[in-house]
DNA sequence: TATTGTTATACTCTATAACTATA
DNA sequence: TATAGTTATAGAGTATAACAATA
């Protein structure tokens, strides 16, 4: 095959095509497994943050996850169109709009998890668990760079 | 800052959202630095596989950097025009068009690679020396599973 | 003045299907 | 029948600018 070939050329050495190349690989098996709970790879993102409980504002949610504020205001009508999340008022910037998850979005989000690490872990076989804690903590450095 | 808050949540564990995150803060880097040699990241990705010498059919680039045999298409008539690379017939197989690079293009890549580098290293500061070869290997792994 | 959420717009990227010429 | 390249199109993702409400 061909991709063995060209496997050893210049780029293979760049960790931005790796990183490239490895997100996609991630992205395509990640928006399967997620597809049967209605979820993509940003709104699945969305929901984990809430899910979990840390009440961000739409602002927190924008740069944590790299998104345009703008982005977040689909996604979120999307996830309040359908019961998963609410925007709650802000007692103490009533500009800003804290997110928080219903119980059925707690719900969904507990079921699309398991999808989620299930696919990767059919996407990156060969990925050993005990690499995995180590992989996890280069991949947090190259994730959010200190300033 | 909210994201240091945000970063101890379930989701800093999943390999697809920091692979997407670090791919994001890599791409944005990318694309600025390559700005200037009118390249964005495929047309970087392609434009490196062919000044490598690798001539390979569109249908190889395809497999190899995961984009549809369409967008090849695109990304080849866009470089042709600028007269970076060349479409050849194979001799063996009619249908074929093996891309090549010209010597602009060579130059042009060549370039092109060292703004990329420099702004891989700008992006990820923190990222030591040392620790590169090791971490080229992991996304290795994670960007040419093992079927 | 600056920031949050919002709307609008344009551009890029991704995914699919169909067509042609070759194999 | 199947594959390489091409064309066309629609949907998803990204980037920017402007605005109202609030700080």
């Amino acid at each position: 095959m061909a991709e063995e070939r060209l496997q050893h050329g210049t780029l293979s050495d760049e960790l931005g095509f790796l990183l490239a190349r490895a997100n996609s690989v991630s992205l395509a098996a990640g928006n399967e497994a997620l597809a049967p709970h209605g979820l993509r790879g940003r709104s699945y993102s969305v929901l984990a943050v809430v899910a979990d409980g840390a009440r961000p504002t739409q602002r927190e949610l924008a740069d944590f996850l790299r998104l345009d504020p703008s982005q977040i205001v689909a996604i979120v009508d999307d996830l309040e169109g359908r019961r998963l999340v609410q925007r709650r008022q802000d007692a103490a910037d009533r500009r800003a709009r804290i997110i928080v998850a219903t119980a059925e979005g707690e719900r969904v989000f507990a079921a699309a998890r398991e999808s989620a690490l299930a696919a990767e872990r059919t996407a990156h076989p060969g990925f050993a668990d005990e690499d995995r804690a180590s992989a996890i903590a280069l991949l947090r450095t190259l994730a959010f760079p200190e300033p």
